[in-house]
RNA sequence: GUGGGUGUAGCUCAAUGGUUAGAGCGCUUCCCUGUGGAGGAAGAGGUUGCGCGUUCGAAUCGCGUCACCUACCCCA
């Protein structure tokens, strides 16, 4: 049988609705907060994603699907949003146009990674990026705007961690320092976090062995190393989530493991998805325009699992809304009316009435199981005997009763009955 | 990429190596000539994921492969 490639997955009509809620609820925060959005293509120059996101990262060593297009051009499927909004960004001279642009997205990424539970090869995100302005009011913002989402879906169990990364060199002192630290330690690490201490050592605090937690209980924190001005910011980022009441925990071990990112970085996590637990993840990415060869501007942003979001959703028991019902399902009492009948639903149809009719020549008692399934409010019976004197029958699903009306009273009829 | 688990009807699941692979739900029709929900009856629906092997005989055992679930790495 054909079937759908390894780690993708089909949305069928039963779940679209989540879908739909899900995507409605981000445009309506998004746009209250005024940001705009923008599509770009779901492809791009492999180049541009090696250069942004770090060719080290697992993201562009192993995960991202790649190939040539016809000419000689190595063509990548987009694994992340941020480096085609800044490029985007570059190419169209956005900031030429206003001095700070707030943009949003909701978009397919494609990752070659072993599928799991909150984890597809084709999954979506929706996110935003701020690109042209410094401010730490934008760092909260972002925060803000991220947890205001996932809490008008109606998540409840969710923990905002934050952390931050100091600027490139502040980092990188840090980074010398930890390395001394964890020297005379190696030996005792886990294998995997010998294979981090080479690649990324900021990782090793994130090691779920219980001896490299012991080790890493001592190690220096970045939080205690960083430049003066990351700390003040931090501070004033921290001073607005408190004034607005967001909750927060400070986890100096959040590392994010993109190379771009600076300064603020945060994550939303769920306890309800299994492990991978972040549902958003995003922080502060001020190198990365002058990275892709832009004029030096700030940036920050972040970006949020559907997938994942429904996920937590579902588990959290939270009301969804299901498939909407039907206003009006017609039954055809008389073959010969066709032409008449689909008329009818025609007309009621352009009076904005969600309208089902039989489209299979069916028997009057199974287009009435038919209208029942579909949980109709109410039912036109057409085309029987009062059909000579221009009448029809209209029937009330939920209280089973039923009166002989003038074909031109119809939609009053209805919506008298919808309003019942 | 690595480890563990699982693949049987649209869905949830049965079937000691032995007849024609079953059940519940769902679907279609009928009982009911122009009327839903409850009930009764009948029917449709399967390459037992795929391939190779063991065997007189394989859904069942072995090997391989593919897929799904799950954990690791990593990430949304």
């Amino acid at each position: 049988m054909l079937k759908a490639i390894y780690g993708t997955k089909d949305v069928l009509p039963k779940d679209i609705e989540k879908w739909n809620y899900v995507e409605d609820i981000v445009k309506k925060i998004f746009t209250s907060f005024n940001y705009k959005e923008i599509r770009t293509p779901i492809f791009e120059e492999t180049g541009l994603f090696s250069r942004s996101i770090g060719e080290e990262t697992d993201i562009v060593s192993k995960e991202m699907y790649t190939f040539f297009d016809r000419g000689e051009t190595s063509v990548t499927l987009r694994p992340e949003m941020t480096a085609s909004v800044v490029r985007a960004f570059i190419e169209h001279s956005l900031a030429n146009q206003s001095s700070l642009n707030k943009l949003f997205y909701i978009a397919s990424m494609f990752r070659q990674e072993r599928p799991q539970a909150g984890r597809l090869r084709q999954f979506h995100q929706f996110g935003a990026e701020v690109l042209g302005s410094a401010s730490p009011l934008l760092d909260a913002e972002i925060i803000i705007l991220a947890y205001t989402i996932l809490k008008s879906l109606g998540l409840k169990d969710i923990t905002v961690k934050i952390n931050s990364l100091g600027i490139t060199s502040s980092r990188k002192a840090y980074i010398e320092i930890l390395k001394e630290y964890l020297e005379p330690h190696l030996h005792e690490l886990s294998e995997d976090s010998r294979k981090r201490f080479e690649k990324n050592v900021l990782r090793i605090f994130d090691s779920k062995s219980e001896n490299d937690i012991q080790i890493m209980k001592d190690a220096p924190k970045l939080i205690d190393h960083l430049d003066d001005e990351s700390k003040q910011e931090f501070q004033i980022v921290q001073n607005i989530l408190q004034a607005e009441q967001i909750p927060f925990i400070v986890d100096s071990s959040l590392v994010r493991g993109l190379d771009y990112y600076s300064k603020t970085t945060f994550e939303i996590v769920s306890g309800k998805v299994g492990s991978q637990s972040a549902l958003c993840g995003g922080g502060r990415y001020d190198g990365l325009i002058e990275l892709l060869g832009g004029t030096p501007n700030y940036g920050v942003g972040f970006a949020a699992g559907i997938e994942r979001i429904i996920l937590a959703l579902q588990n959290e028991k939270t009301e969804l809304p299901g498939n909407s019902v039907l206003d009006v399902y017609v039954v055809l009492l008389n073959k010969e009316l066709l032409n008449e009948y689909y008329l009818f639903a025609t007309a009621l149809r352009k009076n904005n009435f969600k309208v089902e009719i039989d489209y299979l020549s069916r028997s009057v008692k199974a287009q009435m199981r038919e209208a029942n399934k579909l949980q109709t409010k109410v039912v036109v019976l057409f085309g029987g005997d009062e059909f000579a004197e221009n009448k029809i029958v209209i029937k009330n699903m939920d209280t089973s009763s039923q009166q002989v009306i003038p074909l031109e009273e119809a939609g009053k009829e209805i919506l008298l009955s919808l309003g019942a």
